[in-house]
DNA sequence: GTTTTATTTCTGTTTTTACTGAAATTTCTA
DNA sequence: TAGAAATTTCAGTAAAAACAGAAATAAAAC
């Protein structure tokens, strides 16, 4: 498949930035493609646009499954396996949330809550003391808002951002504060 | 200067998560350092601590220079920087937001911005161009929320946190909404 | 201005990560 | 169940990042 110049610029610049959001660059250039092509394609189909080995992309497709980003399915009359991914960018925003908290979040949380009970903590100086409770204090504050904010429904999620700014705009005297039906809160699944 | 037990876990794992935070291990271990420690510090000190070449620590200080997250200090009768971080872990954490947004983010931001002007985006299919507008909008979104959210005193910061996960605990049933008055959301510098 | 002290820069090494291509395995098909 | 098609694993290579130690530079002291 020949990719179009924007479409090009999307993959290329994703892939890039990948890097810095701990993945590398063929990963999230492969989910670039996905979401920017917007239809399953098949392994060797990637390989061959993205000019890498047919082993990369398959390591890759595992790692983005490991990631929940993308989905296998079928095509009828094909025994290849082909691949998708959510199309909708809310959900997708939610997916790595939720992955990356777990991996890079919640083990430091845990670390400092088996510290702060451990017999020589105590010893440590009053202040070093204050500043890791504090530490996990802000740390699980954090943790329990985004596992309340990743429950809401994408549109919801939306919603609750955008007026999350405007409030802010609305003391300063900016504008009037958007308007939220608080029913909206409740998770999708009520 | 030699590390408690304590201690010593607490700077291990925060460098051990530091790679994937994207910054190195020694630079994420200094900061822990420092952070522990609550005084400045001179880079010998530090190398020594850590076990870790002079130049290594010359270099990860500059990095957590430019990141904002440390500042020199001078001790009276001494030539040597000694090196300190905020011991406010809201502080911190709004430093390592904005960075990493100014990073990680808005180079994205602008490549979407500029991908949707281009003379080829008409070209695509409007589903492809549904995506990377509404990828756009959900960037542009974050990013206006998070400044807003920045922009707060780290007391303020942690009561909308916590309102926040409240307010939907309540929609619930589970508990009452955190109270919280509305002025609080003035920026620091009014 | 020379010596001492502190810091940075630079070069080469080590370690880690990403990737390729071939081989092995699995899965389907006929 | 043999063969073909698709996928994964693995071993080796390439590329990138982290680091050490030496050399160079800068800053202060004398």
């Amino acid at each position: 498949m020949e990719l179009s110049t924007v479409a090009s610029k999307f993959v290329v610049h994703w892939g890039e930035m990948g890097t810095s959001w701990g993945v590398n660059r063929t990963v999230s250039q492969i989910h670039a493609l996905l979401f920017f092509h917007g239809r399953p394609l098949h392994a060797e189909d990637i390989a061959d646009t993205l000019a890498v080995a047919r082993s990369n992309v398959s390591t890759s497709l595992k790692e983005l499954l490991n990631w929940n980003l993308i989905r296998t399915t079928q095509v009828l009359g094909d025994r290849r396996d082909y691949f998708e991914t959510s199309l909708d960018v809310w959900e997708l925003f939610r997916t790595v949330v939720r992955e990356r908290k777990e991996r890079e979040f919640d083990p430091t949380v845990r670390m400092l809550r088996d510290l702060v009970v451990q017999p020589g903590f105590e010893a440590e100086t009053p202040d070093a003391q204050d500043r890791v409770r504090e530490t996990l204090r802000l740390m699980e504050s954090l943790g329990l808002w985004a596992d309340e904010m990743m429950r809401l429904s994408p549109t919801t999620l939306e919603k609750v951002l955008r007026m999350g700014a405007s409030v802010q705009k609305f003391v300063r005297g900016d504008s009037e504060p958007a308007l939220m039906n608080p029913s909206e809160l409740l998770p999708p699944t009520f």
